[in-house]
DNA sequence: GTATGCTTTCGGC
DNA sequence: TTACGGCCGAAAGCATAC
């Protein structure tokens, strides 16, 4: 029986949640923006929705310059509310674990899901599955979304990505090859640049190209490993599943300083709140770190990092507030320029109760 | 040589 | 003409182990 894997990914999220709130918004430019603070309009673009983005307004774009190519297009600009976009996701996510056979949410507004079992693996039945939580989340939420089905999570992935915006698309498994075939390799997960520019340097720029790579040469080039990888996604037949309850892996907190300054006393002092929350962040879901590490954003926008690992997984802030200074300090000595932002980032977490404890260690057997 | 683990950088949202 | 976040996980680079 073949899989039937889904891949679901709500529409300009942020966005689209304040035009829920607030339906007079919908036709107008809407742009959910982070501002750093550093002056009364310094920030970026989070989230654009359609009617902005066809100004040419995309994710990550300076406030200052959206603003200038919104003049005179009415647009609405909204503060980012990180927390409240955060419990309708957690709200809609509960809602889809009861539709589905596993859910693997990957983001704040996607998911992996499985619907083998419940449908028989039957692609007509499966489509008119998904096609039922869209409108339940519409009938709930007032969302829309995009979603993909396809054999593997590689497939599900990119028919949603093409179903982009509010559609639904299906690929039946005799039809996959041939919807893959046209596509760039670098729309595989697990192709990077480097992967990418290798393969274009072997001739192959397309997944229907990758397919057909004699397997021995792809060997040569990336090891067994990666090349059977590759050779299963780009037929679509890798086997990763969707996982349910997987648990993050890192945590990090970044601030955009007052000032540029590469002052540790500086640094120090503006991330100490963010170190905290950090702890707090690892308390209150019960975890440990091995791993920390220091980010510094320089005034050119390039970035920096500097980390380090310790033996035992521990969740200690008189730790983490002697170990960043330190890092910090190491870092200063790769560059000469200011910091414009920096960061902190705890890593390799561990749930605490997984712990083997010292006592254990030492306690005699039996 | 390939696998594994750690560090740094990249890229998506 | 410029303007410029805060997260996350993946990718890549490198050292070491087998």
């Amino acid at each position: 029986m073949p899989r039937v894997v889904g891949h679901i990914d709500f529409d300009y999220f942020y966005a689209q949640v304040e035009e829920v709130e607030n339906p007079s918004l919908k036709g107008r430019p809407v742009i959910v923006c982070v501002f750093s603070g550093r002056t009364e309009e310094s920030g970026v673009v989070s989230t654009a929705n359609y009617k902005a983005r066809e100004f040419g307004i995309h994710s990550g774009m300076p406030i200052n310059m959206a603003k200038k190519r919104l003049a005179g297009k009415n647009p609405q600009i909204i503060k980012m509310e990180h927390e409240k976009y955060e419990v309708i996701s957690k709200e809609i996510m509960n809602d889809l674990e009861s539709m589905v056979d596993a859910l693997e949410p990957t983001g704040i507004d996607e998911a992996f899901f499985d619907i083998t079992t419940s449908t028989g693996g039957d692609y007509v039945r499966a489509r008119e599955s998904a096609q039922l939580i869209k409108e339940s989340i519409f009938r709930h939420k007032h969302l829309t979304c995009s979603m993909g089905l396809g054999q593997s999570k590689i497939v599900a992935k990119l028919s949603s990505d093409l179903a982009k915006p509010g559609g639904l698309m299906a690929v039946i498994p005799e039809t996959t090859e041939a919807f893959m075939a046209p596509l760039p390799v670098a729309k595989l997960y697990g192709v990077g640049p480097k992967t990418s520019s290798v393969l274009g340097e072997m001739g192959v720029r397309t997944i229907g190209e990758l397919a057909k790579t004699n397997p021995s040469r792809l060997q040569k080039e990336f090891g067994s490993k990666l090349a059977g990888y590759l050779l299963a996604a780009s037929t679509g037949t890798d086997t990763d599943p969707v996982v349910v309850g997987l648990e993050p892996t890192q945590f990090s907190r970044m601030v955009t300083l007052k000032r540029d300054t590469r002052d540790p006393h500086q640094v120090y002092l503006q991330l100490s709140e963010g170190i905290e929350h950090i702890h707090k962040k690892l308390t209150s879901s019960d975890k440990t770190f091995r791993t920390v590490t220091a980010i510094a954003i320089l005034t050119d926008l390039s970035a920096r990092t500097k980390s380090k690992t310790f033996e035992t997984s521990v969740n200690d802030l008189a730790l983490l507030r002697e170990a960043v200074p330190v890092l910090f300090e190491e870092l200063s000595k790769t560059t000469v320029k200011d910091y414009r932002r920096v960061g902190v980032r705890v890593s390799g977490l561990a749930n605490s109760a997984d712990q083997t404890s010292l006592s254990e260690f030492v306690r005699p057997a039996g």
